[in-house]
DNA sequence: AATACCACTATACAAAAGTATACTGATATA
DNA sequence: TATATCAGTATACTTTTGTATAGTGGTATT
């Protein structure tokens, strides 16, 4: 059902579990805790995870973005771009043509955050699967009471 | 300065890295989008994380969890548990004991959640590496204008 | 001359998320 | 008898986040 890539990416975090389990959590030290913060704040809020979505695809200019994220106003794109840009995440670059060209582009560690958005994947597959298909009978086979 | 379980975490990402790029999230089915949502929710707001966090070293009590959590108001402690009790994610066990004891454990699924977290952990290490220190003068070599 | 496009900004408002503070009832301890 | 503990709940409030709607200046098209 999902691409080789994803069984093999499925294999990986295989190995990387029974190599770490929780050890490498439960040690927890003070730049673990601010690791995760930074990357939770580059995902923070309603948008920017589409907006880094889009721009996965390459770079993209400004009305680009806001027709590819459904629903998205002008004020909230362009705060959460700027937001981006301060964090390192985007880049913007502003053409001098008529009218002016701004174009936004993943960082290289923009960029990275495919990998993370990978585990996610990973845990948000295998969690439905396991947890919330059981949890509401009524998606079981149709069955409903009443 | 970090442990060797993290070093091999890293070279486990880098092959992941390699193996997949962004193909993987540029195929982007309906169905990694409803996983990706599903995972940023089970991390959603304030307090989910550090809760979750505490709950990675075993089960614990709604007090306990209160004391560990700073600055969590029980009205927060309490919705929070039971939002990630309705999504699978902790279980909740009353004691039939006096005065009644509860007690919050991570389900399977839950516990899964490390391996996101490490993603984070992973990503956040080095983008502050590459990105922060370097966008903020002041904090290099405490040389500072003015 | 009127309208559309670009990349936004301004203002006002609504909704969501989080905080502060006090309280519950049963039991145990000082 | 007074106070503390358990696991929360109730009410009112503030802060943060997001929405709706209109407008900017300059150019290009109709």
């Amino acid at each position: 059902m999902y691409s080789g890539i994803v069984k093999y990416s499925y294999l990986i975090i295989n190995k990387m579990k029974f190599f770490e389990k929780l050890e490498t959590v439960k040690k927890c030290p003070v730049s673990y805790v601010l690791a995760v913060q930074d990357t939770l704040n580059a995902f923070h809020g309603k948008w920017k995870m589409p907006i880094i979505g889009t721009l996965l695809f390459g770079k993209k200019r400004f009305k680009e973005i806001e027709r590819e994220v459904k629903k998205i106003t002008p004020r909230m794109l362009s705060q959460e771009l700027k937001d981006l840009e301060v964090n390192g995440i985007v880049t913007r670059t502003v053409y001098n043509t008529t009218p002016v060209t701004v174009e936004y582009e993943l960082t290289p560690s923009g960029q990275e955050l495919h990998l993370v958005m990978e585990a996610m994947i990973h845990w948000g597959l295998q969690h439905r699967q396991t947890n919330i298909m059981e949890s509401l009978p009524a998606l079981n086979m149709g069955r409903q009471s009443a």
